[in-house]
RNA sequence: GGAGAGGUGGCUGAGUGGUCGAAGGCACCGGUUUCGAAAACCGGCAUCUGGGAAACUGGAUCGAGGGUUCAAAUCCCUCCCUCUCCGCCA
């Protein structure tokens, strides 16, 4: 949700960000007479209150009465008013921040940077889902016979392999070695403050979803009718909430966890599109990154998120390229999103594996998780989402590092979580 | 799931219809004392919000929402949460 004050002072900005969000259809004007009708209300109940202090001092019954009938219809307006104003303000998108590219969809996304050598084989390299079902450690037939569509059985050494990366990840994200080491790298002057390890829960209240601003479109999420209750579509959905409704103090910023769940996607509307191998599951393990710092600290919080995402990267040996996401294909929330996109050898294509999203103080400002200034004022708390591994480069890891006999050889720096071996085999 | 007890300021804890935004204690801030500190003593100390340059001042807030009443932390209803015991369970 935005502040309604700058909705007041940049209209224009506001407008614009509507329409490149490809949000149209949101009455601007009603807002603001809104917000000017509940200020004009709230003054009317102050007043009313007041003289019905003054009543109750005098014990005057009479005026009372009177004065509880008056309070009682204004209250009705206000709420009205304050109902309608919500609904219409949650509809508009935050403000995308100035180097975000305008566009309509992903057609309009931009490739700031590539890493890495894709790799050259002297045959036709192999898509993960063939390489997997080869190995027998990926079985999507199985799962579906249980579980449906979408589903999969990661066995034997994918399993371990994605054990091994999900503890790399960790071990990097708690090292504040590490991430000085990142944070010098990419030339940036942020806090090397290591990440809080957590195990969040993975169903939530869908009223605290709606204020992370992540419930919408209903259609993506697993719901629980009869508890009113959510499946995380990413451990960010519990992690952003972690300071809901507290004053945060300065001098603890930025506050930073990663925690690794299953993440429980719909994919509503996704029909027909990567419905082999591991890339769109309806549940599938993520590691992932949130943090809280001070406004003005924001931006560059985000570009470490990046950093770490691309040493991680780095450090497997994956080619990828770093997209910044274009207004029309940002997500909701998002003031600036980047995302990185991992070579796939056995599809000829990059493909997403990485998002970052910067997110302002627009989920905090719902979320009431405000940061004491050193000057007393109160500030929305400036969040930022990432992801560190998903299982997405798993697959990556697979098609990347392939042999023509169907072996795939181990990242060097996950073989220590492997026993030290160096390569997965099928079993004999 | 059953039975019971609770949710009050940064913490603790009193408060069962008006004099209560709320005693006392702890913590914190300032002062006296001291060479300095501790202790003791004195004073201050919740949050949000409207108006105001400020001094100051109006309003709201005792888990949330609704109700009774001229008046609610206090009485009634609904919901949420926490704790104890039992049941069940990893």
């Amino acid at each position: 949700m935005l502040d309604i004050a700058f909705i007041r002072e940049n209209p224009d900005i506001v407008r614009a960000a509507i329409k490149n969000k490809n949000r149209e259809g949101i009455d601007l004007d009603r807002i603001l007479v809104l917000a000017e009708e509940r200020k004009n209300n709230a003054n009317e109940i102050s007043e009313i209150n007041r003289q019905r202090n003054v009543a109750q001092e005098a014990r005057d019954g009479e005026a009372g009465k009177r004065l509880k009938e008056e309070l009682k219809a204004v209250e009705e307006k206000h709420q009205a008013t304050e109902k309608e104003l919500v609904s219409l303000l949650i509809k508009i998108p935050n403000i995308p921040s100035a180097d975000t590219p305008i566009g309509p969809d992903e057609s309009g996304n931009v490739v700031i940077r590539q890493w890495g050598e894709k790799p050259q084989f002297p045959f036709a390299p192999k898509a993960h889902w063939d390489l997997g079902k080869n190995l027998g450690i990926i079985d999507g037939e199985k799962a579906a016979e249980v579980s449906g569509a979408r589903f999969v059985y990661l066995k034997g050494d994918m399993a371990l392999l994605e054990m091994a990366l999900m503890r790399f990840g960790f071990d990097t994200l708690i090292s504040e070695e590490t991430l000085k080491k990142i944070i010098d790298g990419a030339g940036l002057t942020v806090s090397s403050k290591p990440f809080t390890p957590v195990i969040p829960p993975i169903l939530m209240r869908s009223q605290v979803m709606n204020r992370m601003a992540r419930l919408d479109p209903i259609d993506e999420r697993y719901y629980f009718e009869k508890d009113d209750m959510v499946f995380v579509g990413s451990a960010e959905h519990t992690l952003g909430p972690l300071h809901m409704d507290e004053i945060l103090k300065e001098e603890d910023l930025p506050l930073r966890y990663a925690a690794m769940t299953p993440a429980f996607r719909r994919e509503a509307g996704a029909a027909g599109k990567d419905t082999r191998g591991i890339l769109r599951l309806h549940q599938f393990d993520k590691l992932e990154m949130e943090t809280f710092s001070k406004p003005e600290d924001g931006l560059a919080e985000q570009n470490l998120m990046v950093a770490i995402q691309e040493y991680l990267l780095q450090q497997l040996k994956l080619p990828y390229q770093v997209v910044s996401i274009c207004t029309g294909d940002m997500g909701f929330p998002d003031q600036r999103q980047i995302d990185i996109e991992t070579w796939m050898p056995g599809q000829d294509a990059y493909r997403e594996t990485n998002t970052s999203d910067y997110i302002g103080g627009f989920q905090a400002r719902r979320l009431n998780s405000r940061v004491r200034r050193t000057d007393g004022t109160l500030e929305p708390v400036h969040m930022n989402d990432a992801t560190a591994f998903s299982q997405r480069p798993l697959a990556a890891i697979l098609e990347n590092n392939q042999h023509e006999d169907g072996t795939i050889t181990i990242p060097e720096v996950l073989r220590p979580y492997m026993g030290g071996r160096e390569k997965i085999e099928a079993k004999k």
